[in-house]
DNA sequence: CTCCAGGTATTTT
DNA sequence: AAAATACATGGA
């Protein structure tokens, strides 16, 4: 017997777009994009299970390939299904900022109905900043699929191997020269075993964040981190909190779309970037989304 | 060879 | 307080 759970969507939704945006030519260890489907393994408390998603008259559909969930994982992968497609948030407000700037109006007819996608699992993401500070994205990628492969767990079906992050516990433990010898240099693997710690000795977790009673508090409790520095708290904020409000100031990425939409003529422009922004007060953090999709290379219908 | 890549910490003005 | 620099590695 099978568990299927199905979550209405109520806002504006593109599946296409946000497989596409999953599956945008990069390697992404962690899930695997099917032609109208992806799928994702977990580990909830020690029970492994594979998950299939996709999407039918208006729900997204869940589908237990593998474990045997009881309802509190049930409930779990849910969560994580509603938080990683942004499924809640009313798009109406954002898109009208879009349609009011003459450069940014074709995003909200070609990216219409594409959900911020998250990464609800914070030791993911801080790892994902941290592997991805000043280095390119494929060798990134490569990085992170390497690290998984190494210290993460996998579950095997039909033939194919679905990849669990690593436990925090485990990376707390390494030395610094085994990630050296995944490549990673030595301040990387440094900051990653030191952020592994804080999750580790909660220090660091989702609930202390969320009790900070701001954006600037929580912006702190981060880089009060060693090798966490504003732009990977912007970004774990945007990606795991779901802040709105997140600018990863200095992202390279994020330059660069500001330069291809006429917004700032020099990377050093601060002032143009602040006024940018200014005009999408609460919608900062969707905005560097669509911003990033447009940097996406390969064609697509 | 040079420059840049979804930066950060440290040292130097 | 602001600016320059070291850090590692791969790809264009």
């Amino acid at each position: 017997m099978t568990t299927e759970i199905s979550i209405a969507v109520h806002q504006h939704f593109n599946w296409k777009e946000c497989l596409w945006y999953l599956d945008r030519g990069f390697d992404d260890c962690i899930y695997k994009v099917y032609a109208d489907r992806v799928r994702r393994a977990f580990d909830v408390d020690g029970v492994k299970m594979l998950v299939e998603i996709l999407y039918e008259n208006s729900s997204l559909h869940i589908k237990w390939l593998f474990g045997d969930p009881a309802e509190i994982h049930i409930d779990y992968v849910r969560k994580f299904v509603s938080e990683w497609f942004d499924l809640d948030t009313d798009l109406n407000p954002f898109y009208e900022r879009l349609l009011a700037n003459s450069s940014l109006a074709y995003m909200q007819k070609d990216y219409f109905g594409l959900r911020f996608i998250g990464m609800p699992d914070l030791f993911e993401s801080l790892c994902w900043c941290i592997i991805g500070q000043q280095i390119n994205l494929n060798f990134a990628y490569k990085i992170k699929r390497r690290f998984v492969e190494t210290y993460g767990d996998f579950i095997e079906y039909e033939k194919e191997r679905y990849w669990i992050f690593p436990e925090s516990e485990k990376i707390s433990n390494l030395m610094i020269s085994a990630l050296r010898a995944l490549q990673f240099s030595n301040k990387k693997a440094e900051y990653l075993i030191t952020v592994a710690g804080c999750l580790v000795d909660k220090t660091l977790s989702k609930e202390l964040l969320l009790k900070m009673p701001d954006l600037p508090s929580r912006e702190q409790m981060l880089t009060s981190i060693r090798g966490i520095g504003r732009w990977t708290a912007n970004y774990v904020l945007m990606k795991n909190l779901r802040e709105p409000s997140c600018i990863p100031h200095g992202d390279a990425g994020l330059l660069n779309a500001l330069i291809n939409h006429g917004v700032i003529k020099s990377k050093a422009d601060r002032q143009s970037i602040d006024k940018f922004f200014n005009s999408f007060s609460g919608w900062e953090s969707y905005l560097t989304f669509y911003l990033w999709r447009s940097l996406a290379k390969p064609q697509h219908t």
